[in-house]
DNA sequence: CGGTGAAATGTAACCGGTTACATTAACAGA
DNA sequence: TCTGTTAATGTAACCGGTTACATTTCACCG
């Protein structure tokens, strides 16, 4: 392999003008610096970076935990962390953590053992323990949040967009109004359901227990929780899902049992995918910014590595939209 | 930052030691082994990466080139890539291309500069120029592959694929079959087209340029390609889409202009992502083993960088199953 | 012409592990 | 007791860059 070494022995110099050639190419002379750049052209080299890196103590990596890169919110959330990362020069290690929490630590610890200069965790876990001290890796915690976050955090005001969508649903005339939730533990599915709770109080309506369904953001969570909410004596006449993907499932669920979206009972989502205006009928939901809140992740992370903001109170709120499709109608 | 010499001073023994009860404890004396163990849990010792990496000349990492992770079958593959590569003691590093030849060509020069030890591209695409000589970095082609891979590759037989898609619609009785494709310039497109013209042919009929409309494998660009269809003096009975997201925006499309799904025209798509039985109607589709295409492209890289095997004429064809649902049904 | 300072370049230490080779220790057999 | 052998451990070179510091070169001025 040809080296730093070859380079200046080609060019007739010493490694160290080869160094400073390519990366602080005015402080060696003109003359010299085309010679120096027409070796390196010559031997076609290209500087070992795992030398630079373990040299510099620095990689330009930074590691992503996701829950699940099959959902599409984070697919889209990753695709605008790669781009940010990419342009200020930083490589992406993605982890699919599908929940594991030894998984999750396992590649936290990438960051602990130099493969990593920060990381961003998008579900609401702290993968560093108390034995990393107060040396704590950087990080950034998006999307799913941490209520007492020990780093910066890019998240949804979840309740009041929840709120929004439940007041658009009381505001059609429903009075009996189901849930489809997302995994217990969640921060973001308990503010999404106080959220719909303070709408339905602000109606005068008490909260109904029976009315809220588990579910674990896949489609065919949907599917089941609307055949559990159909099973009831007197069935909602609208259903709000935490997600777009249950809220496909629980539409195909409602349509086999024979009813109508949105004449019979209205569907409405979360998080504007792709899908969701293109699927029958189109979904009313909550749009995101998806792609902002991976890019807004690798701002904060990466003014936390250059030390540029020290405090870990950095919280950024982004901003949401209803937007009413065709799944939402007046209660019948 | 403790050290290896940190650890040595404190267990009193030299460096050498320190390293070899880590990594082949078996050399070292029982209790020489224990002092060591001991000296790293007080310390809190985690080994500098960067400098097993740069020593060993081997990082553990991957580089995976997708040309969009938005969708979700790319979605898949990956989330099989992930799992295989964890399960080896690989990570990944991944790189949204979306097909920019220069984006493609900077993530696998971390390769060539040793940041990664080898590559995963899911694009017909080289990303190594002649320059880099017959050094070639160990790559595996996987799913969208090139016609004369310089590497092992995965892969479906697309042509029997689209055939076996076609002939299901031609049993319906439909003769007038319209079709959208993915990008130009694809081979994956050119097979699943000259598979449908297989078909056509056999059954004995012409095909017409007509009905064969370009598309971008979006949703959107489905519901655009069917709207074209749609405007033709003799609408096709059907439509095969080469990829799911385009069937459910042709299906919205057929939708808006008062078509019924498959009582006055059938769809068929390609993949069998998760939505394709969640949509309405739920779709007919040719389902391929995803996280299987991602698993065995490991396993072959791995094997490549291993030495294991040199040849690089491993080609892997993956099964597909044409699934029937209820979006394509007999010709009106 | 010698002195001065700035610019250009060279020398070598250093980052933190791994490992070839050297050394020491321990023990068996003669 | 001495020698040979093996196991355990230590010493130090090495990987390929970066960079502090030393040295050389050279223009310019008194």
């Amino acid at each position: 392999m040809t080296n730093i070494r070859k380079v200046a022995e080609l060019a007739g110099v010493s490694v160290a003008t080869v160094s400073r050639a390519l990366k602080t190419p005015d402080v060696v002379a003109p003359g010299t610096r085309d010679k120096v750049l027409a070796a390196v052209e010559q031997a076609g080299y290209r500087p070992n970076l795992t030398a630079v890196q373990f040299r510099s103590q620095r990689t330009r990596n930074l590691v992503v935990l996701v829950p699940t890169i099959a959902n599409t919110f984070f697919a889209r959330v990753i695709g605008g962390i790669q781009e940010a990362a990419q342009r200020r020069g930083y490589g992406i290690l993605l982890c699919n953590t599908l929940g594991d929490e030894r998984t999750e630590r396992a590649y936290a610890g990438m960051v602990s053992t130099r493969q990593a200069d920060g990381l961003i965790q998008l579900r609401a876990y702290d993968p560093f323990t108390a034995s990393d001290g107060k040396a704590r890796p950087p990080m950034v915690n998006a999307c799913e949040v941490l209520d007492a976050a020990p780093c910066p955090t890019v998240r949804l005001d979840n309740r009041a967009a929840a709120r929004a969508v439940t007041e658009h649903l009381l505001t059609l005339g429903h009075r009996r109004i189901g849930m489809i939730k997302g995994p217990r533990n969640s921060p973001l599915t308990r503010d999404r359901l106080l959220g719909f709770q303070d709408a339905l109080a602000v109606a005068g309506l008490l909260p109904d227990e029976s009315l809220v369904c588990p579910g674990d953001f896949t489609p065919s969570s949907g599917y089941r929780a609307a055949g559990d909410l159909l099973s009831r004596a007197d069935p909602p006449t609208a259903i709000f899902c935490e997600n777009d993907e249950m809220a496909m499932g629980a539409m195909r669920r409602l349509k086999e049992a024979g009813l109508r979206v949105p004449e019979d009972i209205s569907v409405a989502g979360f998080d504007d995918i792709a899908f969701a205006s293109f699927c029958d009928p189109p979904l009313t939901t909550i749009a995101q910014p998806a792609e902002e809140f991976g890019r807004e992740a690798v701002a904060l992370l990466l003014d936390s590595i250059d030390g540029r903001d020290a405090t870990a109170d950095e919280h950024r709120i982004m901003p949401f939209e209803l937007v009413v499709r065709e799944s939402t109608g007046p209660v019948a």
